[in-house]
DNA sequence: GTTGACCTTACCATCAAGGGAAGCTTCACA
DNA sequence: TGTGAAGCTTCCCTTGATGGTAAGGTCAAC
């Protein structure tokens, strides 16, 4: 006989909000397949651990529809781990392109933050770094 | 005499969209001062130039929030260097922890990656690592 | 005078997450 | 047995920057 929980353990126990479990099936994630006759959502140990799952990738920073993917793979025997490793990979250059946008960012103000004295004094290179006229 | 122009000229010299126009002004970053009898929006330079720094401004990845305080010190004579430093530095404050994040995110993935052959065979250590019991 | 490019407003979608309302259920304790 | 608190349900709204689309008015060139 399984032990079934309530979203609420359920979100204690995996460090999801329940929200965002209800959130995560009505995303086509993980569908509830028990309710009680209250209509109480109630999961198994096996879901448990898809929703852990999901929380790790989560943060990984896979998007839902990734996880998605992963899900499926997991869950089938057939799956190879190229079809994973592949999955993984987009993700991974999608993070590292993000990285480079922000790094890019970071160098452009920090230079203009570098030059500015931040005193009483009105003039700004910020600003005039911002003002730089770039319009066509 | 002044020489004032749409929003699609305006957009396209400032490499912002019409759309996005119409949106700061929304916000009430940047309200267009002038209509046309048609009820066209029409732009001087002192605005183009406005919008010009709105553009560099988000391409920094300043949210409309502080792009809108910085407008405000732009216009203003009496600002001091302090405040606009003090702005530009939360925000790079804001893009190195995003930066810290994606990179925990990338090491992190890059590990499990790495140790998956990739092929044809269904045991993969990125669906291991996914499934790591971090249940309480 | 018609066509095509441009403008207007208004609404909907994205993505992951959360807030809150209104109402039902469960449980513990007096 | 009653009551109150805590937990659950669904539904709708908000965030932030951006884009899409629709329905309709305007302007200029041919």
């Amino acid at each position: 006989m399984e032990k079934l929980i309530t979203i609420g353990e359920a979100a204690q126990r995996t460090g999801l909000s329940a929200k965002m479990i209800r959130h995560y099936e009505a995303s086509g994630l993980l569908k509830c397949s028990k309710r009680s006759e209250a209509g109480y959502r109630l999961y198994d140990s096996q879901q448990l651990q898809l929703l852990g799952v999901i929380k790790q990738a989560r943060k990984l920073g896979f998007p839902i529809a990734q996880i998605q993917s992963l899900l499926d793979l997991l869950q089938n025997p057939d799956r190879t781990s190229r079809e994973v490793k592949s999955i993984a990979q987009r993700h991974l250059n999608e993070i590292e392109h993000k990285i480079n946008e922000l790094q890019q960012m970071r160098e452009t103000l920090k230079q203009l933050s570098d030059n500015c004295s931040g005193d009483e004094n009105a003039n700004c290179p910020i600003l005039d770094g911002l003002c730089q006229n770039s319009l066509k």
